[in-house]
DNA sequence: TTGTATGCGTTATCAA
DNA sequence: TTGATAACGCATACAA
């Protein structure tokens, strides 16, 4: 089924046929309304190969997730989510690719392959090789996160580094005089994760200030390294009082490691952090928390990119969210008994 | 960049580039090394859409995902990157289409534009409208979840009834005389959601056969959601000693309610079921239950999408996975004393 | 208001 | 062993 077989069987040329659809010349409304029909009739949708091919855009933007092996988490989740989402709104289409691994192959087709118009690039490392190959093919991105440098790049970011130093500051207020981070995964810290090794900037910051005792630890992204971290922080550090976080995987095993150690949230410990309104929500009492607006960060992906498509040499704007820390119930003063952690 | 280029730089015509790509024809030594040299060098790589449009294939698949209104489980986010991964290694990309709600526009798009080769479609429900459009449209697609109808498709499925029969089964051998099923959403069960139904089906003639007493709820999916309706199921039915379900967000609240009822898993109460091994191995005690096998299950739903592309006219295949159920720790023998639940 | 003709970048047929 | 050329389906400049 091609424009040519509508034009036939409507009685028209070719081009009328498409500039019905487009729009983009006057056809009379008699003629409009036969060609319609016959596009109602065989569901007739133009190609979108030849299309692409003829416009030169592909009206596809390409997702660079992370690599499978790690499990996604529930923020990375919803902001997939709603990128597809407010990609469909806009009409484009979303075509993923893992990266990371053995998977340059994947990334390197949808670079140089004309395959999508524009890129959002999940994941970014503080250097991170795939900006500099974006950069140089000239293709349009945004990514989610920034490196170090400070070459102008189109990205939104969550202020980590604001937020932790704004919850350590939180527990200071509340009396806490030793306070830990958990951190992101071993691996993601090695590898230069921007959250992870901003969050610990603003941890390090925040401590110095108000003159606390700081610890800071990385922690696997599950149930189980959260409740292992816990343990191991309360046996070495006795004196600690409190926790900040952004490893919202690890929430279920911290709080089930403090629940063993007979501490009862917040009266005789206090957890906080940045985390996905979900988790923050899940977690018993409610954490007190920064809450990572994945859904908006996609829209704003989106439109960004949307954007830097639209205006490829326009200097590239960016947009570092700093959401508000939601008071719940997960801190409280500290403990008057210092021995509290001891159990 | 284009085929053309590479020609004049390597002093060839562009058939002979296309042949020393794709190999389909003999290609002198010299020549073809003189064509990768200026391939290599420009970084050339064929226009995707000017091959789709001469080949008639686009070498992509679409991944219909449910609404990203509602999140998916873990389990869901585990089969969407390993049919990626499964479908790079296969050269294919894959474009990602929400579907459900105001949607329906992106998934007309994918099955009439031409866009894809063939779709996996998740979530299929007892009675799903968009397998019907999939075969007028005479689009290969490979389902995750089949349909009531014995009409012949491709699909893969786990054996939800069959499964927590098992379970229900192991359970009624532990000496368990009454047990609930903790389904999916009312909301994914009241719109005929495969796994759900199948799993009362299978949950309701365990009961009959091993002459349990059985109650079957739908439960929200998340914590405080399964929280609420173990609060529930533990006030209004005394004598229940064992739940085991299909819900696996809801497990983190089951964990919590019963734990706050006083109850120890397995001593005082049992808990079983259908869930991503992940969840299993974050239940406390590890939760004896049939691993779903995510990560397989979308390397084999893109196997069989490749296949029936190639094969379009074969009768389709379909595979029921029965995973078998791993014995952890959360079953136990029913508790001596029946009273143990008023705690 | 509508029709004709061209070219996007590729693959494959035909000719040499 | 290689080159010239047609065709895939569409959008659009140009003609009428």
């Amino acid at each position: 089924m091609n424009i040519g077989e509508i034009a036939r069987r409507a009685g028209v040329s070719r081009s009328t046929v498409s500039y019905a659809l487009s729009g983009k010349r006057p056809v009379a409304a008699g003629t409009r309304k036969r060609i319609q029909d016959v596009i109602d009739e065989l569901g007739y949708r133009p190609n979108a190969a030849a299309r692409a091919l003829k416009e030169g855009r592909t009206r596809t933007i390409g997702l660079v997730i992370p690599p499978a092996g790690r499990r996604l988490s529930h923020m990375q989740l919803d902001f997939v989510a709603s990128v597809v989402e407010a990609a469909a709104g806009a009409d484009l289409d979303v075509l993923l690719s893992p990266s990371g691994g053995d998977h340059d192959r994947s990334f390197e087709g949808l670079v140089s392959g004309s395959r999508v118009d524009g890129v959002i690039l999940m994941e970014i490392r503080l250097e991170d090789a795939r900006v500099d190959r974006l950069r140089q093919a000239g293709l349009p991105f945004v990514g989610i996160g920034h490196t170090a440098d400070d070459r102008p790049m189109c990205w939104i970011d969550v202020d980590y580094a604001g937020l932790i130093r704004h919850t350590v500051r939180h527990l200071a207020d509340l009396g806490h005089r030793k306070a830990a981070l958990i951190n992101r995964s071993p691996e993601l810290v090695a590898s230069g994760y921007g959250p992870a090794l901003r969050a610990r900037e603003g941890f390090t910051a925040a401590v110095a200030e108000r003159g606390l005792a700081g610890v800071e630890v990385a922690c696997g992204e599950d149930a189980r390294s959260g409740q292992e971290t816990v343990e191991d922080l309360l046996r070495d550090h006795p004196g600690l009082t409190a926790i900040t976080t952004i490893n919202e995987a690890a929430l279920p095993g911290i709080q089930r490691a403090l629940g063993d150690a007979g501490l009862t949230v917040p009266r005789d410990f206090s957890v906080t952090g940045v985390a996905a309104h979900s988790w923050a929500e899940d977690f018993r009492p409610p954490l007190t928390a920064a809450d990572v607006p994945a859904l908006e960060m996609g829209q704003q992906a989106v439109a960004l990119l949307i954007e830097r498509i639209a205006a490829p040499s326009t200097p590239p704007r960016h947009i570092l969210l700093a959401p508000p820390i939601s008071l719940r119930s997960s801190t409280g003063a500290v403990p008057s008994r210092r021995d509290a952690t001891a159990g």
